[in-house]
DNA sequence: ACTGGATTTGTAATCGATTGCAAAATTACA
DNA sequence: TGTAATTTTGCAATCGATTACAAATCCAGT
């Protein structure tokens, strides 16, 4: 590659100082339009580049922002990936990856590349903070950062969530409304917050429905497919076996209706089972999972359209966007069983 | 936030020149023990914090590879990511996300920023090259790039890809050793040199089983769902139906089990189906998916490794490594149904 | 004590842009 | 035409590190 041409070298050809060659290709005012010529000519002739890293160490900014997630390779982020990248490109941002594993160092060598100037905001999904960051030290205000998915509690960041309690709502109203009165929940991890609230909004959905949760009738997997499998053989190892399940995502929702074929019964037939994500094979499931959805594509955007505002201003408000969930409703789910019919047996 | 503390900064507290700062902070062999005690306490004591934007200035690295994909939310890449963030990160590299959605300008646009010294590495994984881009004239030499899973012909760029065609002959001696004799293939789009590989698998292996491939036996989809379920409505509403169905991806395998139940077919009673890939679905999908697996996490590895050494050396063979696959037998694949049965109804 | 060679340190240039301030050029107006 | 006001331009500092080269220091051997 032959040697890259600088600012330097357009100042040569085209005439003038490097002060104005770095106006002209900035379309700064301040420079005449023909002086802008020139220098445009000059830079295409010698077919200049901008230095980006150059650049960026002058301006004080890095025009990347940092997108960290506990696990890479959970499907759900893949749609608000999608979204984050769009606005951000929009905007010339590059994406920075970050992939913390449920590690708090690594989470931390993120927040210390945010407070380091690598990124100039931070999309955070881990739904935690590392402790006494300097990043998060208020006394500097508010951080460039969206807390997305996953809340934080008082933390003062901006949020973009949904609904999670309302929406376990409207999954349990959906079961009770097909005659369902025995419902299970396969819970996530209880530690985290999401979880949490999704059973906090099954509770209150029976509750409101004036129905018993049996002790067993919450179990907590950590939303994989295997331990969905598992906790669904629980509960139908149990005495009072439930006519549905409400599972904390489609995963474990999956991995349920597999243990349920496994026992010889049928979906929804004998049991119904609703999801909570709408995965992109959940429609094409068998049978198609009945879920709640999530505007995943929109999140992204949405978080990384708050974000460029916070960078801009450096003085956000933290605000909480919530985003509409839907209830898609296929073929996982349908009538309670017969009462009649099973008593008979 | 307080000023930040610069290399400078530790001079003057350290009573040494910024030189010495720098050698002592970068364990250079140039400076005495007690200095760079000296050094490392006056460093700690005021908080600093390298700046890597000046360095990556002054050393001309940006010390960030660049990940390229032709549509960011295929769950295929998860995996992938994976690999190569783990072995990117160990290597104190960040990962650039970038997104092509097939538009040529986009994927130049990361040529763009490879040549710019936006990142010191590329993993391509499109399948397609810019035409004529700056940064692959050959006068120039290799460049740090490595193309992943989709082989690009006759580039003269390192590889990592696994045998497509080797794998697709498996899938098909597996479908023909349970005695299936109408095997169809649902091609992926055929411009892609990849679907062309796992046909031409496809059609090596039913030659050498000595089958036939009636002329509609090839129906090319998009590697989507919704394609894998016209595919096979095609083939089905054909008058000469197969008994077995070799899906080149798991998404259009899913779609095609989706259409058989809807024509009141049974898998794999009545019809197999094998896919490709082993999504992390397949093995809950139900019935549990028949698929040649991948070894993504170890392709994503692999592929950065092999960057890692073309960026050391910039001057590397451009090699090509072969990945092996894996026939996972589940439960999508049973025997033939038998033609006695058939013909007698 | 002195010389030569090996270590350690410092000075200042460099990476390639942006930008404050001053100087030059242009325009406006009397 | 002369002067003030305004626009354009250029000089040089700056962002914060690294590093070639020179200078200083140390040590060994005579």
């Amino acid at each position: 590659m032959s040697e890259r041409t600088k600012i330097k070298d357009i100042a040569r050809v085209a005439g003038v100082s490097t002060a104005t060659v770095s106006r002209a290709l900035s379309d700064s005012a301040l420079v005449t339009d023909a002086t802008r010529e020139k220098v445009r000519a000059a830079a295409n002739r010698l077919n200049y580049r901008l230095n980006v890293r150059a650049r960026n160490l002058r301006i004080q900014k890095s025009m990347a922002v940092l997108l960290v997630v506990r696990n890479m390779s959970n499907p759900f982020y893949l749609e608000i990936f999608k979204g984050v990248e769009a606005v951000a490109r929009a905007a010339g941002y590059v994406l920075l990856m970050g992939n913390t594993e449920d590690d708090p160092a690594r989470e931390a060598e993120y927040f210390d590349m945010l407070r380091d100037g690598q990124a100039d905001g931070m999309i955070l999904m881990t739904g935690t903070l590392p402790e006494g960051h300097a990043v998060l030290d208020p006394a500097s205000g508010a951080p460039p950062i969206v807390v997305a998915l996953e809340a934080v509690d008082d933390c003062g960041l901006a949020h973009v969530q949904i609904d999670n309690c309302a929406a376990a709502k409207q999954a349990v109203r959906h079961l009770a409304s097909l005659g369902h009165r025995k419902i299970a929940h396969i819970c996530g991890p209880l530690p985290e917050i999401l979880s949490r609230l999704r059973r906090d909004g099954y509770r209150k959905a029976m509750a409101k429905a004036g129905l018993e949760i049996p002790r067993n009738y919450e179990p907590a997997g950590d939303y994989s497919i295997q331990s969905g499998r598992a906790c669904c053989a629980a509960l139908f190892d149990a005495d009072n076996p439930p006519t549905a399940l409400f599972a904390a995502n489609d995963e474990m929702a999956f991995g349920a209706i597999g243990e349920l074929r496994r026992r010889g019964l049928r979906v929804p037939e004998d049991v119904s089972v609703i999801g909570f994500d709408d995965l992109f094979v959940s429609e094409s499931y068998s049978p198609p999972l009945t879920t709640i959805s999530q505007p995943r594509v929109d999140i992204g955007r949405t978080a990384m359209t708050m974000l460029l505002d916070i960078i801009g201003a450096r003085q956000s408000v933290p605000r909480t966007i919530e985003m509409q969930t839907e209830l898609i409703v296929r073929q996982s789910t349908g009538k309670a069983p017969n009462k009649l019919e099973i008593s008979a047996q």
